[in-house]
DNA sequence: TTAATTTTCGACTTCATATTCGAAACATAA
DNA sequence: TTATGTTTCGAATATGAAGTCGAAAATTAA
């Protein structure tokens, strides 16, 4: 018999959990991010992490799940204005900045750990990547009709996605320091290299 | 008593196993580039890989140095002509363009395996971090510079080089497609996003 | 040809870390 | 209070990969 608090409870555990992973992930490096560290860091027994999940893994992927889930229902309610496409392209930009710069290192962890843990994690099967196809999908779409209606350069839209995901990396996780990158900031460099063509 | 050819011949076995580690790096992923698989990738025995590099990080180390040495080599040439730093600046990476796209998964190896290795490979003092800063130095100068002249916009040259490093990057190590990007696709982009502001 | 030197090797050891086990502590319902 | 279910845990096990060992094979010098 499991009562509705008790349900609350494990879930809050299981944040708990996730919680201290992400805190060791930042404060050590992926490489760290042992279960004895994560146990350590949650304040359980390395075996209770195993009640609530059944592998390191599993905490992975939840972590992957819930953040592109996050990044898509943030960036959804923007992207249907089809008129100005370089506007909402820039709008979800910004959108995903902020969320950037209110938890750098979640976002480190969703933007940098799939390429370094290759794992299941990257097999095509997780709800995240489906998340993350359909945002690659709908930047790329807004670029297309963007360049259509010469807001941005002739390109292929492929390469063109690939430099401005570059870029943004760039932008919020190359160099030393850690540092969010303001709001600002990023809007000069977003509209001095991709904002400088066409209309507006 | 080592004779002269026994000299070279270890040399080209010293190379044989540096192939062979990028063979499989390539293949694999550098996860599975276990000294297991590199050895049978180079055929030897996995012992003989001990007889010629002191670890496994001394294979990675090796690869480093002599990367980043022909990086350096390459663009000392070209760096010195101050006159217009824009077109210094283009024809630098022009030149580092080639490189990467005549040995694609060596410059992946170069620009990649840092990151995602933390040991002591990221340690300042091994030779080819200091090719790697030298190459920084003279692009941020180079970018100083040619603000001062307004060719470039007006930015923190240290964000602008991260961006600029991260969309190279993405040009050419993001994507599922790992066709070599052509010297005209690369030219473009780089005027593009870089080459639209002051002089020409 | 033989002794010394150099090179090669697979089996073994070591080590770090994920995962499992079984028992205890705790909570809940009767 | 007792029986049943839930949660916790540290100690043990399993696994995979780096690195070592001592002997054998190959090469060289005499």
């Amino acid at each position: 018999m499991i009562s509705d608090r008790q349900t609350k409870e494990r879930e809050l555990r299981k944040e708990q959990i996730i919680k201290a992973a992400l805190t060791v992930f930042k404060n050590n490096g992926i490489e760290k991010a042992t279960m004895d560290e994560i146990a350590k860091e949650a304040d359980f027994g390395k075996a209770t992490l195993y009640y609530y999940f059944s592998s390191k893994e599993e905490i992975f992927i939840e972590i992957l799940d819930r953040g592109w889930k996050m990044i898509w229902e943030s960036i959804e309610p923007v992207i249907h204005d089809r008129d100005k496409p370089k506007d909402t392209f820039i709008d979800a930009l910004n959108i995903i900045g902020s969320l950037v710069r209110n938890n750098q290192s979640l976002f480190e962890f969703l933007f940098t750990v799939p390429q370094k843990m290759p794992s299941s994690l990257n097999e095509d099967d997780h709800e995240w990547r489906g998340f993350q196809r359909k945002m690659y999908g709908v930047f790329q779409g807004l670029l297309e009709e963007g360049m259509a209606k010469n807001e941005f350069p002739q390109m292929r839209s492929d390469i063109l996605m690939r430099a401005i995901g570059g870029l943004f990396h760039g932008l919020f996780f190359l160099g030393n320091e850690k540092k969010p990158m303001s709001r600002q900031t990023m809007e000069e460099f977003i509209t001095t290299f991709i904002g400088n063509y066409g209309t507006t």
